[in-house]
DNA sequence: AATGAATGAGGGTTCATTCAT
DNA sequence: CATGAATGAACCCTCATTCAT
């Protein structure tokens, strides 16, 4: 992953990868059989770190929808999901994703899970506020964009954004549509934002 | 660029970007004298490309803020900026532009520009509005990376989105932190619609 | 071939091969694709040129078994099919075969197409001798054998014998079983070697 | 042996070896020192084996020539020196052999051995014979190129032939020059097909 | 004595680049 | 100008060999 942050994807050689993590290349095909093996358990590997995170994020967030939503937030953003490297690598995938099926397939499974629970979340919430009349899928689908945009703003030129100001924004985004609810989380963020300022 | 978008980044070859040219491989070089030359055109003209289309865009929205920022929605997501290739290639010198520094102060630059146009309008509105209390700079980071997101996820699945939502979402986004003047907005789009469908 | 010939297969590299050709390594790979694919494209070369050889040789010898015969040991221990690095790389094909379908297929071919003639042209002239009570099967796939094996030795020792030696072997292998007709011809080559010698 | 028969000499891997032989690869290199030893020491056991079963039979058959060479028949194209995996081993070998000094000996010292002998024994059925004008030379050459012959068409094409037909055809071959000695034993083998079918 | 992880030289192959035509 | 055959560096990968355990 190292590698690939910094190198790009298309530069990536097993020679720089068995360099970076000190070991011989013979080694690194011994256990990885093949380059695009190893990518591939790279992205799978990413794939499930960031599933495993998110699933215990929101395990620990409980039923309420905007706790799990500003959890998903958190998570996405925050220090062990969003590192420059790992943005990287998954802007590299993305880019590469198209013409690799297997890439490809893997992405849109993990995209369209996260898709149903932000879905399924926003649903929720805008029952409870007696607001149905929203477009909650068109919300879940533009959430996932920002914060892919987010990662991407934050792989391309780390200095233009912090984590905190991302999630920031994600939480705007939200309190656009659910006010009530998100609102006093921004409040909130805002108030400590002073206090630590 | 069709040829990146097919391939992705790491597969393209003079031989294939020749051959979809219906070009000799011979001439291509000798018109682009490096494979690297080549490369770097290609983001050259999608960036005078990109930054004439707003130009011309905010040229005709004249000075109202809210007139130039759809301008600018519509140019992003319009269908000259916005093609499944175009977004895609994008996408890929996104992602190869860490470590290679002539890509990286491309983008940047162009992202700066639109950076400081879209904080300019958004400040004028929040003034407009008695809101100058609002996180111009944030509200314009993120609206970037609104629109960047939408490009990544119509690049690697055109089906989860049409250009059309893609628009509305900007345009609810906004309406979040300016309900007074992007309210109509939305409303007008919900109405056309409607009568639409 | 010559190459195969030299180093043996297991040590035919395809630097070897190009540069015994006097070309690069690239262009070399780019006409054939693959070293499989040239290794096949030898095999299948030689075997079209021996196959032809065969053929003109039998068309010229005409409808008498004995003279087919004849034409076909003169092919088979000719100056043309016969050459020390043919005899090798023929050598190298057949011990490789086994676990290569692709080759064994193809030789296979070969011997069948070789075995019928063989195997009808001594039926024909056991009939014509009445001593139809042969085992022609058995006659015909031994002499198969007994070319192969003098192609062996030619191949793994040149210095133990020389083709017209081995000609004469052939002849005089037939004569054992069809004396009537074989005999002269013998008789007429030990007096050519008197002649010469 | 099994390893060679079934990949080939080129495909031939140490790794494969061990994993036959069911040992570590550490220790085949630890016996044997070199890849290029343990096929040497493999060709050397083949040849040793080889030379002592037929000394085995000679001792066994007595002076006579004709149970000598038919002796030299039954062990050549018996079940211990004569099974499919050590005719392809052979095989293997002996296309190798040309650009492997070392091989080249070996088999050269064998074949030499072999072909004194079978002159020998054909010299001395010539005289008895009346029958000196023979060219016991080639008669003999001749011979081990059958044999050869008939081990590479086995190696290649085991259906193609059996043993027992095999060693019928060498009768044959030797009944050509000495009607009088393998007559008898021809028409013998013969009926004892006949009893036994 | 025995293992198997580790090394690194060398193989086949790709591909940006050159150049005679 | 234009071609495409030709080059060679650099890639991925295999595998004989070594060596700590």
């Amino acid at each position: 992953m190292r590698t690939i942050a910094r190198h790009g994807f298309a530069r990536t050689t097993m020679a720089h990868v068995a360099k970076a993590a000190g070991l011989s290349q013979g080694i690194v095909n011994f256990y990885f059989k093949t380059k695009e093996a190893l990518l591939y358990e790279t992205l799978e590997h990413l794939a499930d770190e960031y599933g495993s995170l998110l699933q215990r994020a929101l395990d620990k967030a409980g039923p309420d929808p905007v706790a799990a939503l500003d959890a998903m937030i958190e998570t996405d953003l925050g220090p062990d999901a969003c590192t420059p490297t790992k943005s990287a690598v998954w802007l590299a995938f993305w880019a590469e994703s198209r013409g690799r099926p297997k890439y490809r397939q893997l992405c849109r499974e993990l995209a369209e899970t996260y898709h149903r629970q932000v879905t399924g979340l926003c649903g929720r919430l805008a029952k409870r506020g007696g607001t149905e009349g929203l477009d909650v899928e068109t919300i879940a689908r533009s959430f996932n964009a920002l914060v892919d945009g987010l990662w991407v703003d934050l792989a391309t030129d780390p200095q233009s954004f912090d984590r905190e100001r991302a999630k920031h924004a994600c939480r705007a985004y939200f309190a656009g549509f659910f006010p009530a609810e998100f609102g006093p989380l921004l409040a909130r963020a805002r108030d400590g934002h002073r206090r630590a300022g």
